[in-house]
DNA sequence: AATGAATGAGTTTTCATTCAT
DNA sequence: AATGAATGAAAACTCATTCAT
C-alpha cells in the first residue's frame, strides 16, 4: 500500500530493512539479508543509502513525519477535547498498526544515539509538543509543566507499542485474532483508559453488567 | 543493590552485559566488549554462560522474577484497590528506575524469539496475570476478558518504559533532573493517569489552580 | 604547460590520474576518485582508456617520451662533455620538477610488471642508452660495459627522484622553500656531485671558505 | 636469516607483507594474499598488527632502525673519510641488497603520509643527519648547509634504490647475473662515482685502458 | 579457574566494469 | 558523447567460539 512504486529498488530496500530491523534489531540484521529480502544487489544499499546507517536515518525520518501527521492532523478545534483524544488514539492505533515496524525500529534504536539522528528526533519531538499544546490547554492540562508533558505525552505511544511488542505472547496465551474488529474495541478501551483510567473502564463494566442483568432478569 | 559479590566474575559479566545490551542492543555488543567491561577473559563467557546467548537467557530470567515480585508482592487485600494500584505503579516505577537496563533488554529482545526464552516468558506472564486477577475483580474489571487484560495489563509497563527510553530526548528538551523528587511526583501523576485518566489529572490541575487563585485573591 | 585543452575530458582524466597515482599509488586510487577529480562520469574512463590500466599505460608512455627528449635533445657535440652533463642534469631536474608526478608514477609502477608495459619500457630504455652512448664515449666512459651503464645511467634520475620523494620530510626538517633559486643551486650542486663527487663539492667549499676568509681577514 | 624464528606467525606475516608490498604496492596487496603467503588465518593480521596499516608501520619502523645502523655503525674516526664513504656505500649496497623489499616499501609509501608514520620518519631522518654530520665535517662538507645535506645525503640511497627498482629492466637488456661478484664491483664503482664523480670513473677507465694497452702492445 | 592464540564464517563497504538509455 | 543505475567480486575487518596450556 506504499505510495511509491513497489518495483523501485530504493523503496524495496527501505521496506525490507524496516521489516527486518523490527523483527530482529538494527545490529541483528546484515546488509546481505536486507538485499536478499529486497531482491537487489548488495551494493545497491551503499549506492542508494550510503550504507546501512543511511537506511536507519531514513526510517527514523519517515516515522517522525508520519507520526506527527497521524497525531496533529486529526485535531480540530470543533471537536470536544475528549473526541480529539479519542481520534488521536484511534489515529495512533491505526498508524502503529499499519506502521508498527516503522515505530518499533524508531523506538528501539533510540539508545543508539547516532548524533545526526538524535538531532532529528529532538526537533521532531519539539514540534510534536507544540502541535498538541493547544489540546493540552483545552483539557485543563498544563503544556508548560514538563512533568505533565513527559507523563502524558509518550504514554499513549508507550501503551500501544507495548501491546504490539507483546502481541506474540498475548496471541499465544489468549489465542486471539488481532483483526479490525479487535482494534476498534481496543482503541475504544485504550481511549477510555487514557481519558478516565481504570475507574472509567470499571464504570463501563458495571454499566454493561447492569444492562446484561436487566436483559437476563 | 546486587545480592552477589561484585568481584564475582560471573556477576561482573552479567552486569556488564545488561548495561551494554541496554545501551546498544543484543546484536550490537560483542563478547569481547562484554569481557572487556567485566574485566574477564573472553573465554570466561563461554565458561560461565555457555556463550553469548546464555547471558541473555539469564537476563530475561532475572527480569521476570524481579518484575513479578515487584508487582505481586505489594498487593494486599487490606488496601483499597486504588491504593494497590498506586503501590503497584510506585513499585514498577521504582523497579524500572533501578533496573531499567534489565527491563529494556528484556523488552527489546522480545522479538528475537529464541524458543527456549519464549517459553519462559509465556509462563511468567501467565503467572503474572493470575497474580493480578484478584485485584482486577476488586476493581470491577474482568480478568477473563482478554481485551481488558491486554489493554490494561501491559499499559503501565509501556508507559514507564516509554519514559525511560525517551529520557535522553526529554532531558535535552526540558533540561530536567531525574532525581528522587521527580520520580515521586512522576509516580503520583502516572497513578492518577492510570486510575482516572487525563480528566483525573485535569481535575487536579483545576483544584490546584483554584487553591492558588484563593491564595492569590 | 599541457599542450591539450584543459576542458578536454580525456586530458582531464589523464591529469587527475597522474596527480592521484603519484600522491597515493596506482592501486590506492579508484576510478571513482579519478572521475570525481576530473569531473567526468565514471564510465568515461572505460570509454577513453578502456579501463584504469589504460590510463597507466598512457602515463608511462608519456613519461618515457618526455624523459627521452629532456635528456637527448640537450646533448650537442659542440659542448664540452662536462657542459653536456651539466645541461642534462639541469634538464632532468627541470623536467622532474615540472613532471614529478609523471616520473613518480612511472617509477613506482615499475614492479607492477604489466607485460605490455614492460615491453614499452625496455624499448624506451634501450633507445635512451643508445642516445647517450656518444656522450659516454666522449667522457672516456665505456657504453659497452653494462656495469658502467647500470651504475651511472640511472643514478642521476635516482638522485633527483629521491629528493622529490623526500621533499616533504626535508621541508619539515629544514623549513626550506623549494623555489627557482633553490633548484638552480640544487642542479649546480648535483652536477658537481655527478661530475666530481663529494670531493668536488668539498673543493668548492674550501675555495669559497678561502674566499670568505680573504674577505673576512 | 631472520633473527626470529621463522615459524613465528607474527614474523611470517611481516615477511610475507614486506615481499608483497614491494612487489606490488601497499594498496595492491590484500590481507588475504598476505595471510595466504604467510600461511596464517586472515584474522591473525588484525590480531597481531591491528590491521593492514599496522604491518606497514612495523615495516617502516624496522627499515629506519636497520638503515640507521647500517650507515652510522660503520663510521669510525680511525678511517680516512674516503674509506668511511666507501664503507658506508658498501654497507648501504649490502643492506639494500639483503633488505631491498624493506627499503622499497618504506620508500614507496613515503607519500601515503599516515601522520603517525610521518613523525617516526622525521625523527629517524633527523638522527641520521646528526649521525653523519661528523663525517661531513671531516670531508670539508658543511652539515649545516641544508642544500648540501639535501643534495648529498639521500643521493646514495637514491642511486642504489634506482638500481634495485630498475633491475628487472636491466636484467632483460643486459642479461646480467646480479651475484656477489657483481655487487662488489658495483659498490666500488658507485663509491668512486660518489667520491669523484663521472670524471673519477673516466680516469679509472683511462688507467685500466692504459694498462691493457701496455699488455696488448 | 583462567589464559590467549587461533579459527573460519561473518560483517560492511568499495572496487572496476558494464549496459541500457 | 555521455549518463547513472546495476553488478558481482573482492576489499578490510570483526565475530563468537574453541583449544591447548
Amino acid at each position: 500500500m506504499s505510495s511509491e512504486a513497489i518495483d523501485n529498488p530504493r523503496q524495496r530496500i527501505f521496506d525490507a530493512a524496516v521489516a527486518l530491523f523490527a523483527k530482529k534489531s538494527y545490529d541483528g540484521v546484515g546488509v546481505r539479508e536486507i538485499a536478499g529480502a529486497a531482491d537487489v544487489n548488495i551494493s545497491m544499499i551503499s549506492y542508494y543509502y550510503g550504507g546501512k546507517g543511511g537506511i536507519l536515518k531514513s526510517i527514523i525520518d519517515e516515522f517522525h513525519s508520519k507520526y506527527y501527521q497521524a497525531i496533529v492532523h486529526v485535531i480540530s478545534e470543533e471537536q470536544t477535547p475528549e473526541d480529539s483524544v479519542r481520534l488521536i488514539i484511534k489515529g495512533i492505533v491505526d498508524f502503529i498498526r499499519h506502521n508498527s515496524d516503522l515505530a518499533v525500529v524508531s523506538f528501539n534504536t533510540l539508545p543508539l544515539d547516532i548524533p545526526e539522528i538524535a538531532d532529528i528526533r529532538t526537533e521532531k519531538v519539539k514540534s510534536l509538543i507544540k502541535g498538541v499544546s493547544d489540546l493540552f490547554r483545552r483539557f485543563s492540562l498544563d503544556p508548560d509543566d514538563p512533568l505533565q508533558v513527559i507523563a502524558i505525552g509518550p504514554s499513549i505511544l508507550g501503551i500501544v507499542l507495548a501491546h504490539f511488542r507483546l502481541r506474540p505472547v498475548q496471541a499465544q496465551i489468549f489465542g486471539l485474532e488481532f483483526d479490525d474488529s479487535f482494534y476498534e474495541k481496543y482503541a475504544g478501551l485504550i481511549s477510555t483508559f487514557c481519558l478516565r483510567g481504570i475507574t472509567g473502564i470499571a464504570e463501563l463494566n458495571r454499566k454493561q453488567r447492569g444492562d446484561s442483568d436487566e436483559n437476563d432478569g
